[in-house]
DNA sequence: GCATGATTATACCGATCTGTATAATATTCG
DNA sequence: CGAATATTATACAGATCGGTATAATCATGC
């Protein structure tokens, strides 16, 4: 627990890791991890393909390293501290987060999010998948933390859901609608304000009615 | 505009044709369109490579035709026609939708949304993305309609929310939350009940507080 | 029955992918 | 200096990808 834990080792091997996974982060983040192979991170960040297989044995694990530094940066440098200057209360910190991803969209280099995109195109259960979903927990964890915060009633509830008008938001905006986050700030502030009236019975998991079987539909999947 | 539009054709061709469309819709949807290789829709479906590049000259094709079945099989023959069922007036209809989607959460072959798998995953701006984003543009259409039939205020605002929640849930639930469309139905029911008490100012874009500039903070990708 | 079009099988092209084998070179440190 | 470690360049294996060339076979309608 020393506070030397995040220092920047400067040796060598170290530095040539760094390397490796800046040049990761900047193919991932823009093209996809599927997409970007080993041979473009190894000419992009000038260091042979070799070094890059010494430092990680596969590519996968490099992909779980990159999860991290997108965590680290994205997650925590950037949508967290962003939230914390630009809002006093937990509760303006809540919308606050439509105004960042609004910046976000508006951004010519704006590609998507890396860990929804992972999240489609990764196979269920696959390490990769399960790190990624890991992610996503991370930041509704943070979520629920200024839900609760805020003594609003059910905050891991409202953290799922606000959780999902941010990604409803984002993949929005991917397809073209740049507005996205304005509409979803919109609704994030109706549904907030309505929230605490109705504690919608946080318990109970809302009686999905289910009907007496109609037509037997075929399924639209599989 | 004669009744006889859809009728299925039965000569050889066009059955060889629709063998090649079927193997190639149950692959697609399954794994992703950028994982299933035409050899793959060749083996599966019984037909030949060379007559599958007889019919539709290139992949790109197939999937574009891929997209328009996609569309009539599960917006049309499954969303909007469950929702008819489940619901007599337009707002039951609205909410009806998360009871269809977790039904589909909870079915086994439950793979995602391939529409918001392709929007991840294709570049912005080629043939795909394009037709995909009209898909979506298609089903939010929908939800306007709705809206609009249960004279609620601004309908295409509250459409492209309602459409953000289902996205989001689905994101959700491929990433494991199987309980994501409960969570989701609980937030539309709070927010479609305030959304007539809150007109929300429709026309003016909801300001957003841009600060004096505190940190300028890097910007998170690319 | 025969010509025409549809379908087949097979082999191939060039490109890309992850990962490895090998051997030479560069750096660091005792 | 000399030895241990890190990095380099190159070539290659094995697989998969989208797409094509060729020539034979099948089915259908006049």
């Amino acid at each position: 627990m020393s506070d030397l834990d995040d220092v920047i080792p400067t040796g060598r091997r170290a530095v040539t890791r760094q390397k490796i996974l800046e040049a990761a982060y900047t193919l991932f983040t823009a093209q996809g991890v599927n997409l970007v192979g080993v041979d473009t991170i190894s000419a992009r960040s000038g260091v042979a393909k070799m070094t890059l297989y010494h430092h990680f044995h596969a590519k996968e694990n490099l992909v779980l390293a990159y999860l991290d530094l997108r965590a680290k940066r994205w997650t925590v440098g950037w949508l967290k501290a962003g939230v914390k200057t630009r809002g006093a209360t937990p509760r303006a910190r809540l919308l606050a987060i439509f105004d960042l991803l609004h910046e976000w969209f508006e951004d010519e280099g704006f590609e998507g999010c890396p860990f929804l995109r992972i999240i489609c195109e990764s196979d269920v259960g696959s390490p990769v998948h399960k790190a990624t979903a890991l992610k996503l927990g991370q930041i509704e964890n943070f979520l629920g933390q200024l839900a609760r915060s805020d003594n609003l009633p059910d905050p891991n509830g409202l953290a799922s859901v606000w959780m999902m008008l941010m990604d409803g938001a984002i993949m929005s905006a991917r397809a073209g609608r740049k507005d996205a986050a304005l509409k979803a700030k919109q609704a994030a502030a109706v549904l907030l304000d309505a929230w605490g009236r109705k504690p919608a019975k946080s318990g109970s998991p809302a009686p999905v009615k289910r009907r007496a079987k109609a037509a037997p539909k075929r399924k639209p999947s599989r």
